[in-house]
Order: structure tokens, then C-alpha cells, then sequence
DNA sequence: TATGAATGAGGATTCATTCAT
DNA sequence: CATGAATGAATCCTCATTCAT
């Protein structure tokens, strides 16, 4: 039920953007009157929320083995490795990632992905604290943020606007800029 | 009058965001009659319309001087000068900014900044296609691309989420990430 | 409750006429929310529609039994009998009459009555070529019009302006109009 | 000025009906500054009133010869001239007669219209005394009365609905109708 | 628990009218 | 006298939310 909600949230925002999907709308398309979306939701915005964090976790539980069996390949191998799974990821919620990304205001979306952005944070703090040639907290701290900026909105743009140049093309750009910020040391 | 109304609608705008920012508070907020707001804007959406407008503008006018400038200087110290005059006049405007880039969707924010998206693409191409050490249309448009997004996404965050570490910091970080992608030719 | 809506709306229409009447004050007078205004009509122009179409409606139910079995009269008093309904119904109803007739513009209430108006037309056409002593078409049309047109206006005003005279020297008028346009035929 | 307010009123009626009609719009039509029209009306009604009158004015300037003259015709020709100077009186004026007709609530209209109708009704009266064949007051009242009714209600309509028959066959009718209320006595 | 009719505060927008220039 | 920018009350309508059934 929670279930059937949300999937009609995803497609009634993806349609009407943010401040035009009605409550009502949503409870129709979901087959559901809108008493019971309240028994389930507290709130307009705790759908939109909701969403979010569905869109998180399902990609996370999809990225996740890739993820888990990168530490043990190679370092080029495992950021294309894990670039890749990400970017499929993201492709397949396209719809989803756009009515969220595109359609809900900047600060709402952070506010929805605060845990998560945490502990993305987290793992790439760990990942540069291993392979970034530096051990100054300040400056891994540094990295890590620019590289969770970076690949984030370029993933999800690349996703969402759909440029004109191939998958790989894209890779390799990503890869040059991670390269860029976490030079490889010597003995990796 | 028009101006009233602007900083009252940033200042509306950033305080409750775009779905919340009413039109008669925006008016209150401006001393200024409800009705007033429309003899200078068709609509709400055309007062958030003309603030990205006013920003756009005022920032161009601020860089471009540095931009017709960083031409005759060395290409490393030309990309830092460019990057840090950015950075400046981002900051000069960081409240604004803000209410634009967190607080509007953001396709409604596209839609808003279309042409000036255009005009920053195009300047950036010539810039790829002088600098960039390759002639392949789609190698070039490809670059500017990715420039353009990390450049635009990662200035306005650091000057939206103010990390902790410093504006040099930063600034190095940039400049490795576009020398990555565009890689300067042997004899430049 | 769509009557509690639509007397009120009469009501309303009766004492502030068309433009003045607003969805709010017949809310309230309807002892009922604005919005739930909006789940019966779609519209303003939607109530005062529904309110003519009522007004016909029980109108044309009233007066129906009396038109039927008038055709088993001789010629006069069928025509004495189908006006003295008319007028009779008109009377039952002359506030709400009032509140369309003399409250809406012409042309809103043509609109809203556009198919009444059609069937009255038709029957009319049908008398008046049974007994009206022509088979020219034109002619037939003709005399309808004119029938419809001066019987509807005279038996609305009578019943709305209350002009000091009985009831009985009207309908020797109205009879005498009649006679006048439709002669009857020499067998009848 | 005035005159060039009334021309505008009249155009912005006709094209936009009595309630879309904007005092603004009407001003920008005659070339006027809003604030000059409330030199010259007091109001938005004064302008519709205005606007009656003037019809009324010079419709009847133009019909009055003819009325002069009718009483020296005999009693068919006179009426067949009173009315058909009427009705090209009335074709002349059709679309102004639209906008107030057509587009203004009757109960403002008759406001509007009020003196005229006393003088029309004054005027009838006299007729209806004179060729009439009846001295009862009450008689001539009631006669006058329908007589007022349909003959101003089939005028109007017919120059405005265009029904499809002539002008003469129209004439002939009202003729009839006149004869039928307003019987030639024996003499005459 | 589910329903969905009812709510009513709030929103964007209009426009008759005024008044300082 | 004319102007037209400014006004602000009022309008129609929406929609997140509630609650009796």
C-alpha cells in the first residue's frame, strides 16, 4: 500500500512537478482515497520525502555488491567499476531521479537525503583516506567532498539531460577528474 | 520599483522558498500594493524569472572584466584569475543565490536561466576548442560539457555550503579538474 | 445538497445580481464551504447554468401534463388552458425567475438555455403547422418565431412586473396575438 | 470627449460584455487616461447609463419625424411607417443595442431606460386612446402596456437574432398583432 | 481500517477608483 | 484639466487535511 502511494507520488510528480501534484491527485492514481494516504504519510511532503529515501535505498542495495567487490580490483579497474554500476543505476531510476532532482527545490531534496549524504560521505571519505596520497585529515576531508559534489551532479545530469556523447566518453572524463583530485601514489 | 520588488521577492524567496513565497507577501515585504506587483511582472513566476535575470546579469558584469583580462595572462594563472573573480562575485551574492538555487526547482530554474546557460556553453567551447588540445567537434562539445557542470555546480556549492577549508584549497582543486579535462597542448 | 447550493445561489443572484454574486457569500448563504462548491460545479457560470436548467426543468414538469391533454381541447380553450399553466407556473416560480431573468445578462442566460429554447421551437413549429392554415415553411417558421418570442416575453414580464390588470385581460391578449399570427383555418 | 468615452464604452461592451468590460480598457480605447474618465462619470454604470441614454437620444430624434408625420397617414399606413422607421432606426444602431441588450443585466437596463419608457408608454397611451375603440382607462392601460411589451421586445430581437424571413413578413406581423390588440373602431 | 465528502485558509490575480504630479 | 502609477479590497478557485461513517 505504502508501496502503490509512492509509486503514484513518483509518477504524479514526475508529471506535475513539486507544488502541482495534489494530495488528491496522488491518491487517485494510486487507486487510494485520500483518508488513507494520511494514515501512511503525515504529509504532503513527507511522500515527497518518503520517495527520496526509497529512490536511496534501492539504489544503494543495487550499488552496494559492486561496491563491496571493487576494494579487491585494481585501482582504475574498481572506479570505472564502480562509476559504471552507478551510472546504470541511476539510468534505470531516471524517472524517479528526474521528478526528485528536477522537480523538488534544492533544500527540500538535501533536507530528504541528509542521512544518505552522510554515509556516501563517509565511504568516499574512506576510499581517499586509502587511496589519495595523503594522510592531512583537512585535506582528505577536502577531496572527499569534492568528489562526492562532483560525481553526484555529474552522474545524475549526465543521466538526466542526456548529452551527446557516449557512456564511455563520459567515464573517462570522470575518471580523468578523480585521478585529478586523488592522484594515485606511487606504490598503488 | 522594479528593484523593491526583486529584493523583496529574494528575500520572500529565500526566507520560505518558491511554493511558499506568496505573491501579497512578497508585495508587503516590498511596501508595495498587491496589485503593483503586476504592473511590473506578468505573473510570480515571472518576478522569480527576472531575479535569476538580475543575477545573471550583475555577475556577468562584475566578470566580465577579469574574462576579457585572463586572456593575455599565462593559461594557468588565466584559469585561477577566472575561477577566483567566480568565486568573489558568487559570494557578493550568496543570499540571493541561494533563495534562486535551493529554493526553486530545478527545472524552473532552468527554464529561467536558458539563454545565459547557452551563452556560458558557447564562450566555454571556444575556450575548450582553443585550449583544449583537440579539434574533434564532439571531443570539444563533450569537455565543455563537463566543465561547465563541474565548474558551475562546485562554485556555487562551495560558496552555498561554505566547506571547511579555504578559497586556495578550493581553487587548486578546480584547476586540477580542469586540467584534467582539458589537458593542456605540448606548446602552450 | 446541490440544492441547498442552487437555492442559495438564487438567493443570492436575487439580491446582487450576476457580477455581485460571489461563489463565497453563496457558500455561506448555502451554509456550506467554498470548496464544496467546487465539487458540485465547475464553475461561477456552472451554478447559474444548473439554476436555469432547474427553473426549465420543474417548469416544463408542471406545465407538461396540461400541454398534453390540451390537444384533446377544442382550438380556444386549449389555448386559454396552455397559457393559464404557463403563466400559473411562471408565478410559482417569479423570484427565482426574477433572479435569471432580470440578474443575468441576455446573452448568459441564452447560453444556458440554448437547448430548452430549441425544444420549445419545436413543438411550436408542430402547432403551428397542424393549425396555423399554412404548409409554406418559411411561413410556419416565421409564425413560430413570433409566437415564441412574443408569448415567452409577455408571460415572463406579466408574471415579473405585475402590470395592474387581472389575469383574465392578459390572457384575452395574449389569445387575441395568437388568432392574430396563427388564423385559424376555416374547418378547424 | 465624452463622446469619445461613450464610443469606447460602447466597443469594449460589445466585444467583451458588462462584467469583462474594464473601466482601464475602455479608457485605453478612447484614448484617455483612466483617471479622465472619472472626470466625466462617476462610475463604471454611469458610462453604461450614459451609453442607454444615448441610444435612446438619438434613437428617437431620428424616429420622431416620422412619428410626427405618421399622424397624418391613415391608420394602416401609419403604423406600417411608425414601425418599419423603428426597426431601421434599431438596424442602424444593432450593435450598440448588443452590448447594452444583450450584455447588461435587464434590471440595470430598465434602470437605465426608465424616463424613456415613461415617454414611449406616454406616447402609446395617447395612440391606443385615440384609435383604440375603447374609453375604459384600465382598457387602454392594459393594451398600451402589451403593445409597449411586444413591440419594442419583437423589434429588438428581430434586428439582433436576424431571424431568416424579411423585413416584410416581419412587418406584416407586428401589423397584425397591433390590429389584433388595438381593434380599428367601426369609424375610423 | 478505509472512505471520501467536507472543509476553509490561503493563493494568484483583477480592476474600479484615487491622487500626487 | 489630464495623467497614469498606485492602490487594495474583493474575486474565483485550489488543495492539504480532517473526521463522521
Amino acid at each position: 500500500m505504502v508501496d502503490r502511494i509512492l509509486d503514484a507520488g513518483a509518477a504524479v510528480l514526475a508529471a506535475d512537478g513539486y507544488q502541482r501534484a495534489s494530495t488528491n491527485r496522488i491518491a487517485r492514481e494510486a487507486g487510494v482515497s485520500p483518508g488513507s494516504l494520511y494514515r501512511y504519510f503525515d504529509d504532503k511532503d513527507a511522500i515527497v520525502t518518503a520517495l527520496s529515501h526509497r529512490l536511496v535505498d534501492d539504489f544503494s542495495a543495487e550499488v552496494t555488491p559492486t561496491l563491496r567487490s571493487a576494494v579487491a580490483l585494481p585501482r582504475d579497474e574498481a572506479v570505472r567499476a564502480v562509476l559504471g554500476a552507478v551510472l546504470e543505476a541511476l539510468e534505470r531510476r531516471a524517472s524517479l531521479l528526474r521528478a526528485i532532482v528536477d522537480r523538488v527545490p534544492g533544500d527540500e531534496q538535501a533536507e530528504a537525503l541528509q542521512d544518505i549524504q552522510a554515509r556516501i560521505a563517509d565511504v568516499t571519505y574512506a576510499l581517499v583516506a586509502l587511496h589519495g596520497g595523503t594522510t592531512d585529515p583537512q585535506r582528505i576531508e577536502q577531496t572527499t567532498w569534492m568528489i562526492v559534489q562532483t560525481s553526484r551532479h555529474l552522474s545524475v545530469r549526465y543521466v538526466l539531460d542526456a548529452p551527446a556523447f557516449g557512456r564511455d566518453a563520459f567515464l573517462d572524463g570522470m575518471e580523468r577528474i578523480v585521478d585529478a583530485l586523488m592522484p594515485e601514489p606511487a606504490g598503488s
